[in-house]
DNA sequence: CGACCACTTTGATTCAGATCAAACAAAAAG
DNA sequence: CTTTTTGTTTGATCTGAATCAAAGTGGTCG
């Protein structure tokens, strides 16, 4: 099957659906023209490679739609995803030339990307875009401490839960309610596995105790419903409060 | 023994070891200035607790000289350190009322401490706090993607091993030779078990191992000479060629 | 100096998750 | 409609690290 990827164009920024979340959040109306000129729309099919790491990489990106996973992988080929990529999350870094990670898009993915020579520029000429560039990485770097509690000292059954609470809660801001919450998990068993940092045997069983037990209901491979988000909270060991820090 | 806590003043910060890496290290004059006024220094000794994770935190700081822990704990008492502070190094996070995570002293450790509300209002004024805090918060989150990767795939052995690398890296910029480096483990076998998770006695045991396998050799509890830094860097699984990305 | 305390090492055993292996399910290809 | 292919589940066994337990080391303080 020959894997097309396509060039989309797409000019208002201002109809952007993810305008309010991404690195251009602040942005105000002229920044906002100058990043209509330095952007261009990239598509990639499910599983299609973003950029591998140590490619040379010569724009930056915000995620539009779909998600992609941030993966480093050892010589003999033990993989681990360090990160997960929604719609808003930034790709790339200022002021670095090459990709620290392999890029992969799980699902069907649309990148905004922004030529890296002039985004720099506006960087430096203008507070908006490096502000929220700093609280985006701010919150990745809590995310990316949070999971380093869960791989290196969860158990297996711990792991799946905490994920699917993490899936549970974005989708939960999404739809409102906070019972029965529905899901689609946008991975394999064998990406569930490198992401928690396990088999993807281990995946599978563990799903099957949690379903056994009662705290999830599946359906089809990907669907899975939460009748009650407190117990699977339990089960994931987090702080019973799951309260802000402001 | 009582914990005594100093205050300590220093005026000049244009004199200041960190100047050229911390937080300040792009300010100008005028901004050190501002700086000055709203600085202060705090020594804490070797154990002490310098915040609770959920504590208020009104003040951001510099790491000056000594090593502090960023450390999560779970309800039962599992314990994950998922950063370790050294001379330089950021403390607290603009825009955020409340310490996420515990922070503890390993060594004697001073701090030097910025008042929070007017650091924030410096770094709205001007751009070269935001800016290095930007580039020095891509640091951390590189580091900690690169922690997960050893905390999700690495063998006790090869955790052991990428531990004392990182360490030694740090000394080797310090003193320069490659060959031969001598170093002090600034952590306890169960501070480092924090780390690596892991238990102490897992990381005895694979210090013992290293030791007979002439990895490593060890002076007293903390001491340790590495004979062959190449050596080290195979079993600890790292991409041989630890080249720079630019 | 000797007792105590904090930390470390080593040994014996257990267990959670990895590994090896086989069916099973559903979608895509022929 | 059958055959592949891709992903998933389940079972049997193995193993690396955890756990339980006991000495060993060295520094500090009375």
């Amino acid at each position: 099957m020959a894997v097309q990827e396509k060039i989309v164009i797409q000019q208002r920024c201002g109809d952007c659906l993810i305008r309010h979340r991404a690195v251009c959040a602040r942005a105000e109306e002229d920044e906002l023209l100058v990043l209509e000129q330095i952007k261009y729309y990239r598509s990639f099919t499910a599983g299609q490679p973003v950029i591998w790491s140590g490619d040379t990489m010569d724009y930056v990106a915000s995620v539009v739609t779909g998600v992609a996973s941030l993966t480093q992988t050892m010589e003999d080929g033990r993989r681990q995803m360090v990160g997960l990529l929604l719609p808003s999350d930034f790709v790339g870094r200022p002021g670095r030339g090459r990709a620290a990670y392999d890029v992969t898009a799980v699902t069907d993915l649309v990148l905004c990307c922004f030529r890296k020579k002039p985004f720099e520029e506006m960087m430096a000429k203008t507070p908006h875009v490096a502000d929220r560039l700093l609280e985006m990485t701010l919150d990745e770097l809590d995310a990316a401490r949070e999971w380093m509690l869960l791989l290196g000292r969860k158990s297996a059954r711990e792991k799946i839960a905490s994920f699917l609470a993490v899936l549970a809660r974005r989708d939960a801001v999404l739809h409102g309610t906070k019972d029965m919450i529905a899901l689609e998990i946008p991975l394999t068993r064998e990406e569930m596995a490198d992401y928690l940092g396990l088999t993807l045997e281990t995946v599978s069983r563990q799903m099957s105790a949690l379903r056994r037990d009662g705290i999830i209901v599946t359906r089809g491979k990907r669907g899975v419903t939460i009748p009650d988000f407190s117990a699977l909270q339990e089960v994931a060991g987090d702080d019973s409060d799951g309260d802000m820090l402001s």
